[in-house]
DNA sequence: AACCCTGTTATCGA
DNA sequence: TTCGATAACAGGGT
């Protein structure tokens, strides 16, 4: 269920690990999301390192192992980082197990559209990693940088605007649903069509969305607030938590989108 | 059995 | 050039 918040969240599993000296002590030979790993690189990467951080961007992780290692994740549709005790054994869809002195952390992922993928890189982060587009909830994802991005993509649809991560790393399906209902706007509006407004509502919605979703989900999974349309997105027959009007499910930007037409302009 | 899915990428065509 | 639609990936849930 990985979206910014959720990554968050995932990532905060394998950070309380940090410290701890970790071998590779189980990677899928033939797992599609492991392509990019090689396992002996790996295994000889690691030997022992120590876990030194672990860092998130969009829906994106990173963690530092020793002196120039790297381990970038990302959880795809359904992948899921834990930490398990040292005597655990890896059930169906662990693809990537690695031992430390007090736990073990493990990538799981049923659909396998996830991604690991080793890096070694000089000095403190992957360039690649330091040159990533700031985040919504970042303080250099300004009104100014917003409105650079509204102009690069005017005939946009605003729902799959929104899913682009290059503008907007982190946001996801009902994340995007999410941020064009609270600020009233319809997902299938293009985005030369914004008022200055609706625009700015946007630009709010989009901060706050992000800031309580890392806050809630992000910290300990707990749900965000009822007066969210995360709370009834999904049910079927679900009422709009504005109006109390029936929502609508269509397919706009090649996604599901949940909507509300009494709600939404 | 048919159809759905909180993601990404390649390809085709308007 | 820009954007949208579609399919593919691989498995589980309804």
């Amino acid at each position: 269920m990985p979206e910014l918040a959720e990554v968050a969240f995932h990532a905060s599993k394998w950070k309380a690990a940090v410290g701890q000296r970790f071998r590779l002590d189980w990677i899928s030979p033939k797992a599609r999301c492991c392509r990019h790993c090689d396992a002996d690189t790996l295994r000889s990467a690691l030997d022992d390192s120590v876990l030194k951080a672990g860092y998130t961007h969009g829906k994106r992780m990173l963690f530092s192992f020793g002196d120039r290692s790297y381990l970038e994740i990302h959880l795809g549709m359904t992948g899921s980082l834990r930490r398990e005790n040292l005597d655990y054994e890896r059930v169906k869809h662990d693809h990537l197990v690695l031992r430390g002195e007090r736990t073990l952390l493990v990538f799981q992922d049923s659909r396998q559209f996830g991604k690991v993928a080793f890096h070694r890189t000089e000095g403190d982060l992957p360039a690649w990693w330091r040159e990533l587009p700031p985040q919504p909830h970042d303080e250099q994802f300004t009104p100014e940088r917003f409105e650079e991005i509204l102009s690069r993509s005017p005939r946009s649809v605003l729902k799959a605007f929104l899913l682009k991560q290059e503008y907007f790393p982190g946001v996801g399906n009902w994340m995007a649903d999410e941020i064009l209902w609270q600020a009233r706007v319809r997902p299938s509006r293009k985005v030369e069509s914004l008022s200055k407004k609706e625009s700015d509502a946007l630009f709010e919605k989009l901060r706050f969305v992000c800031a309580e979703a890392i806050r809630t989900i992000g910290g300990d999974y707990s749900d965000p607030p009822e007066t969210w349309l995360f709370q009834h997105r999904w049910k079927d027959g679900g009422d709009c938590p504005a109006t109390g009007k029936p929502l609508v499910r269509e397919t706009i930007g090649g996604r599901t989108t949940c909507w509300s037409p009494a709600w939404q302009r």
